[in-house]
DNA sequence: AAATGAACCAACCGCATCAAC
DNA sequence: CGTTGATGCGGTTGGTTCATT
C-alpha cells in the first residue's frame, strides 16, 4: 500500500477561493482552533485539500496579516534579510510581522529584484553588478560567497538544525558586512529607519520570531475581539468580502495572536511608528 | 473603445523535514 | 531504525488587473 496522496485528487476543488469557502474555513478555525489540516476540509465542509486550506489561511485569512504594499522600511528590511538568508522567505517573513512568505516572495520577484538591478545591484548576491562582472571567479551559475554564506546560515539559523559553534558565532550579528553593504545601497534613501530596524532585529540574538500561527491553535476563549484596533482584522477586514461578524464570532478573542512574542509586537510597533515617520518624511 | 502586453498576486505543485509509530 | 503521514517551504504557474498604444 503506497503513501496516500495529500488529498484526494478526485472531488477536490482547485482555483480561487470563494467568499463562501473563506467563510467556512475561518468559521471553522475560529470555532475549533487547530486540528490537523488534513482533517480541516472535511470538518469544515470544504471540498479542498488540507494544504490548500492551510495556505489560504496563512496567506490570506489570518487575522494578523497586514495588507497592502510593503513600506519602504519593510522593503529595505527584506533586502537586508535576503542578503543574509537568501530565498528563505519564511525566515524573512518571520521578521516582518503581518507579512507572509508568499507576499514577500512575490514582492521580491516583482518589485525589489527589478529595483536592485536598476540600482546596479545583483539581487542574488547583493553585490554591485559591475563588480560581479569584472570578477573572473564569479559567474551566474555558481552563486558566489554570499550564497555559500547563506548555506551556512541555513544551518545556523534554522532552529531545527544543530549548529557548530563556528557557524553560530559567524552567523549573524557579528558578520554584518552584507548588511552594511545593503545599507549603503541607497544612501539617498531618506529612510534610514530600515537600517535601524535591521540592527535592532539582529541585536535580538537572532532568535527566530515565532510566527503568529505557531500559537493559533490556542482555543478561542475570550471576548475582546471587537477591541480597540488591536485586532488587525479591524483595519484590514475590508479586504475580505465579508465581515467577520458574519461568523458570529464578534466576541472572538484574538488571544491566540496575543501569544505572539514580545519581539513581534515590538517589531510591529516599531514598523508602525517607522511607517508613520516615513510618511512624515514624504 | 478595443487590443495587446506587462505587472501583480493567489494558488498549486513537488520536495524537504519532522514526528509518530 | 526504517516507514509513513502531516506539515512547511520555495519555485512556479496562470488568471486578473492595469497601463499603454
Amino acid at each position: 500500500m503506497g503513501r496516500q496522496p495529500c488529498c484526494d485528487k478526485l472531488g477536490v476543488k482547485k482555483g480561487p477561493w470563494t467568499a463562501e469557502e473563506d467563510k467556512k474555513l475561518v468559521n471553522f478555525i475560529l470555532t475549533n482552533g487547530q486540528c490537523c489540516w488534513r482533517a480541516v476540509p472535511k470538518l469544515a465542509g470544504l471540498l479542498r485539500c488540507g494544504k490548500s486550506c492551510r495556505l489560504r489561511w496563512t496567506n490570506y485569512l489570518r487575522p494578523d496579516l497586514k495588507r497592502g504594499l510593503l513600506t519602504e522600511a519593510e522593503e529595505q528590511l527584506v533586502i537586508d534579510l535576503h542578503a543574509r538568508l537568501g530565498n528563505r522567505w519564511s525566515k524573512i517573513a518571520a521578521r516582518l510581522p503581518g507579512r507572509t512568505d508568499n507576499e514577500i516572495k512575490n514582492h521580491w520577484n516583482t518589485h525589489i529584484k527589478k529595483k536592485l538591478i536598476k540600482m546596479g545591484i545583483d539581487p542574488v548576491t547583493h553585490e554591485p553588478l559591475d563588480k560581479k562582472s569584472s570578477s573572473p571567479k564569479q559567474d551566474h551559475t555558481s552563486p558566489p560567497q554570499l550564497d555559500h554564506e547563506s548555506e551556512n546560515h541555513r544551518e545556523s539559523t534554522d532552529g531545527a538544525h544543530v549548529t557548530t559553534s563556528e557557524e553560530s558565532t559567524s552567523s549573524l550579528p557579528e558578520n554584518c558586512s552584507s548588511v552594511d553593504e545593503s545599507r549603503s545601497i541607497d544612501t539617498s534613501n531618506p529612510d534610514q529607519d530600515a537600517s535601524l530596524i535591521t540592527s535592532l532585529l539582529w541585536e535580538d540574538d537572532y532568535q527566530t520570531v515565532p510566527l503568529p500561527n505557531s500559537s493559533w491553535q490556542i482555543p478561542v476563549t475570550g471576548d475582546n475581539y471587537s477591541g480597540n484596533g488591536g485586532s488587525p482584522w479591524n483595519e484590514n477586514s475590508t479586504w475580505l468580502s465579508f465581515d467577520y461578524q458574519d461568523f458570529g464570532v464578534e466576541d472572538f478573542d484574538f488571544s491566540c495572536f496575543n501569544g505572539m512574542d514580545m519581539d513581534l509586537e515590538m517589531n510591529m510597533n516599531m514598523s508602525t511608528s517607522l511607517e508613520i515617520g516615513h510618511h512624515q518624511h514624504n
